[in-house]
DNA sequence: TATATCGGTATACTTTTGGAAACCGGTATG
DNA sequence: CATACCGGTTTCCAAAAGTATACCGATATA
């Protein structure tokens, strides 16, 4: 008769597996809305108000059509930001991070205080 | 004459260029520590203790000899983690996180905090 | 002597990510 | 009429990240 145990092989001992990867979820989803070339330019960019498309593009140089559209499309999923299509002529869109995109601030600026420490800890020195 | 003004097309207005990225790059930094498929899962089984090559392997199930090897690298690189190796036969080599690695912690559990809500909102609705 | 473990490395491959360029309909501008 | 801007999409391609598999010398174990 097998057993349900916990095999310490695979994880660390103190935590159940199950645990563990409780533990891990959550913070991979938080490092997935954040990491990438883009998004946390783009995050930035529209934590000072709304924007256009373009605007956006023409802020960071580099970005493609392709991949801001993508990365628009992720925060939206996400709830972070919101599209506006205003019926003007030619139509206007707009893009704006919501409250709950505003939640992420804090964490932003951990990263940036860690960053920080670390940039003159290793980077500099190298 | 061309004077070296702000291009208010590039950064959100309120910041000068420079600030823009002198904002971005320590995120970018903490950011790139923590990314990846492998190195989260390294740095939590080495927060319970120092650990050798293969018991980390076993801990973290489809990890190879390659990604656990560069990984373990990277962080010894940025002094997250410490690689010591005892004369004995055969050698023993063990991986233990730094104080410095310790200081992730703090940044770790924010990430954690929001991706709890996270989950909570987005990922369960789907 | 055969097999296994340790701490990796080497090579080749697939998958994921991002980039370049062209294109689209609609509208405005000269 | 030609050209340009807006908000994208499509296609194809290159680079980066990760996987599979085999192998290495040294030592221990049956």
């Amino acid at each position: 008769m097998e057993t349900v145990e916990h095999d310490k092989r695979k994880c660390p001992s103190h935590l159940s597996t199950g645990e563990c990867t409780k533990m891990l979820l959550p913070v991979k989803d938080a490092l997935d809305i954040l990491s990438g070339k883009w998004k946390l330019q783009i995050i930035l960019s529209l934590t000072f108000g709304k924007k256009r498309f373009k605007q956006i593009q023409r802020e960071i140089p580099g970005l493609t059509p392709k991949m801001l559209s993508k990365q628009l499309k992720e925060l939206e999923i996400n709830e972070l930001a919101e599209r506006r299509v205003y019926d003007t002529s030619p139509v206007t869109v707009e893009y704006e991070l919501t409250l709950y995109g505003r939640t992420l601030r804090p964490l932003i600026e951990e990263l940036h205080k860690w960053g920080t420490k670390h940039r003159k800890r290793i980077i500099a020195r190298k």
